[in-house]
DNA sequence: CGTTCGAATGTGCACGGTCACAATTGTGGA
DNA sequence: TCCACAATTGTGACCGTGCACATTCGAACG
C-alpha cells in the first residue's frame, strides 16, 4: 500500500493539476465541463481527481465566480406540515438544480426578527429567497429593505402578484363552502387562522365570497391561531350558543379541536354539526369521523416555487407563476343538517 | 444628497479602508473585535463601514480561515413533527452561535443516497453533522465514509455512543408499558416502527424489557410504517382475532390509525382496548379519545445536540452527553381491561 | 512547405478576506 | 535624554478557483 501521506491540507486544483501533468486552468475546465479539453485529457484528470478524493472548495468557487449557488428560506412555524413539506420539496429541488438551501426560521413577526433573519440570509449572499412565512408584515418589511435578490412566496397576496405562487385558496375555500351549503346548511360559522396570515385572509375571503355569492347569510368569522387547543377552546364557546349547524375551519388541527369540544358536549358529528377542515394532513382520514377538507399539494408547490425562482434568478421568466388548484375531499365529518 | 454612486461592486474590506484613512488590516480587527485597537479608529472605521452598508463577505471569509462556519443536518421524514421542531430548535441555535445551517434531506435508505446526501453536505465543507435520520443504515455507512468531521445524532445507539444524545426512548417505553400494566392488563400488542430505526427498536426493547420484568408473556411485535394508514389497516388485522385489550404503539399516528380501526370494529376505548401513543404531538390531546402517551420535548433536543456538536467542534468535550427522560401523559385512551 | 485557423492548453491575476511578520508610535524608567 | 517594551498599525503573501488573454498544437488548404 502507497503509504497514504496524512496531507493536512485538503488537496486542491493545483495537486491535481501536478499530479495529472497539466495546469490548474485544464483541470478547472474539466470541473465546469468546458467543450474543447481531449478525451484522454479529460479522463487522466478525472483518474487523478478520484485518486486524490478532490473536492471543489466551495468558498473558493464562490469567491471567484461571485456567486454563490444559495438561496434562502424565510420560513415561519415551520414544524407544521405543511410548511415542513413544503420546505423539504424545495431543498430537494435545489439540490437537483445543484443549488443550496439555508433557512432562518421566524419565532415571531416584529420587524426586527424579520429583518435579522433576512440579514442572515443576506450575509450568506444567497441568490434568491423563498418566503414562507405568510404573513403581511413579512412583505411589508421586504419591500421596505428593498431587497436586492428575487424572492418568491408560496402565498399570493394581492400586491404582491409578480412574486407570488400559490394554492388557489380562495377557489378551495369556496368550495367548501359550497359543499356545506349544497348540505342544506344555512348557519355557518369560519374559523379563520390569525388575521395577519394571507393564507387566513384568502380563507376567509373564499368563504365570504361563496355564502355571499349563494346568498346565505354569514356571522363575522373567529380568529384563530392554527393550533388545535385553540379550536377546542373556540368550539366550547361557540356551543354556548349553538346557533349554527356546520362550522369550516381553517385548518385541520383547528377542525380537530373543533370536534373534540362538540364531542365533549354530547353532541354528534355530523348529526348536529357538520365539519370541514383544510389542507388534508395525513392523520385527517383517521380523526373521529374522518375529516372532509380541502387537500393541498405541499411539495408539489414546494417544487414549483423552486423552479419559479430558479427561473427569476437566471432571469428567463416564462410567466410560469400561477395557483394550483385544491380538491375537495368529502369524508365522514359533514352530512345534511339535523332541521 | 452626495450622489450615491452605483458601484456595481459590493464594498470590500479596503474600499472601507480608503474612506477610512487606515489599511485593511486594521479594519479586519475591527471586524474581528482585535484588542489592540484605538477607540477612536475603532469608531471611525465602524462609521464608514454604516455609511457604505458594509457586509463581510462570507465566501472570501471562509477561503481565507478554511472554516465555514456551516452546520449541515441530515434529515430523514423532516415533514413529520417530531423531526421538524428539531431542525427547527437546531437552526435557531445555529444561527445564535453565528453557525448557518444546510439541510439534506434523505428520500430513502439506500446507501447511494445516503452516501450522496453526505457528499451534497461536504460539499459546502460543514464543520459538523446533525444526524436526524435514524437509521441504522446511515450510521454504517457514516462509519464506513470514516467523515472527517464530528457528527452527533439524535438518537442513541449502542455502537455509536460516543456521537449519541438522546431522549432515553427505553425507559419511556418501559413507563408506557408499565401503565398498561398496572391498569391490569396482560395481554399487550406492541406496534413498532420500521426494522431499521433506532428509534423503533429503542422502544420496542423498553417494551420488551418492561414486559419480561413484570413477568407478562408477549407477542411479536408488529413492524410499521409510523403512519397513520398503517395503523389503522394493522388494527384492522389484529382485530380478526382479538387476542388483546391493550396496544402500546410506537408512536402518536399509528395510535390514531388504531383507534381508528378499534371504533370501525364497533369496539370501545378504552373499554374494550387501551391504546398507548409516543410523542405526544400537539394534536394527541384531542384525539378521540385524548390519547395517552409518551411527551418528548423536541426542542430541548434540537438545542442539546446542537450545544453537543459546537462543544465537539471547538474540542473542548465536557461531557455533557446524555439522555432525557421523556414524561408519561395519562389521557383517555387507556383504562383497566374489561376482563 | 508555409499559412491559416480552430481546438486544446497554459499564464497570470483577481476575488475579499486573514495571517505572519515588520514597522511605527507611545510610555515609563534608568 | 535614551532605551526597552507594549500598544497600535501597515505590508505583503496566501487561501482555491475562475476569467481574460496568450500560446501551442494539429490539421486542412493552397
Amino acid at each position: 500500500m502507497p503509504a497514504d501521506l496524512p496531507k493536512s491540507r485538503a488537496p486542491s486544483i493545483r495537486d491535481v493539476a501536478r499530479l495529472a501533468g497539466v495546469s490548474h486552468q485544464t483541470v478547472s475546465r474539466v470541473l465546469n465541463n468546458h467543450p474543447s479539453i481531449r478525451d484522454s485529457t479529460k479522463a487522466r484528470v478525472q483518474q487523478v481527481m478520484e485518486d486524490l478524493q478532490y473536492r471543489p472548495n466551495r468558498a473558493a468557487r464562490a469567491l471567484s465566480r461571485g456567486t454563490s449557488r444559495t438561496i434562502g428560506v424565510l420560513a415561519a412555524s415551520s414544524s407544521q406540515y405543511g410548511p415542513a413539506s413544503s420546505i423539504a420539496a424545495i431543498q430537494d429541488a435545489a439540490r437537483e438544480a445543484g443549488y443550496y438551501v439555508n433557512t432562518a426560521n421566524l419565532t415571531s413577526v416584529d420587524p426586527d426578527t424579520i429583518e435579522a433573519a433576512l440579514d442572515h440570509l443576506m450575509l450568506q449572499s444567497v441568490e434568491g429567497i423563498v418566503v414562507i412565512a405568510p404573513q403581511m408584515r413579512v412583505f411589508d418589511v421586504l419591500e421596505q429593505l428593498s431587497i436586492a435578490v428575487p424572492y418568491v412566496t408560496l402565498q399570493s397576496t394581492g400586491k404582491l402578484n409578480e412574486h407570488g405562487l400559490s394554492f388557489d385558496q380562495i377557489s378551495g375555500a369556496r368550495a367548501a363552502t359550497r359543499h356545506l351549503i349544497d348540505l342544506g346548511h344555512r348557519n355557518i360559522y369560519h374559523l379563520a387562522g390569525p388575521q395577519d396570515w394571507i393564507e387566513a385572509e384568502a380563507r376567509m375571503r373564499g368563504f365570504l365570497d361563496e355564502m355571499g355569492a349563494m346568498d346565505v347569510p354569514t356571522t363575522a368569522p373567529i380568529l384563530g391561531d392554527w393550533t388545535a387547543d385553540f379550536g377546542y377552546y373556540a368550539g366550547r364557546e361557540l356551543l354556548r350558543v349553538r346557533d349554527f349547524t356546520a362550522i369550516f375551519s381553517s385548518n385541520d388541527q383547528m377542525a380537530l379541536g373543533l370536534m373534540h369540544a362538540i364531542r365533549d358536549a354530547g353532541l354528534s358529528i355530523p348529526g348536529d354539526v357538520s365539519v370541514v377542515g383544510f389542507d388534508d394532513i395525513p392523520e385527517a382520514a383517521h380523526f373521529w369521523p374522518p375529516l372532509t377538507t380541502v387537500r393541498q399539494d405541499f411539495p408539489e408547490l414546494g417544487r414549483r416555487c423552486m423552479a419559479l425562482l430558479l427561473d427569476d434568478i437566471s432571469a428567463v421568466s416564462p410567466e410560469r407563476r400561477g395557483a394550483i388548484i385544491p380538491e375537495l375531499v368529502v369524508r365522514a365529518s359533514t352530512g345534511p343538517p339535523a332541521f
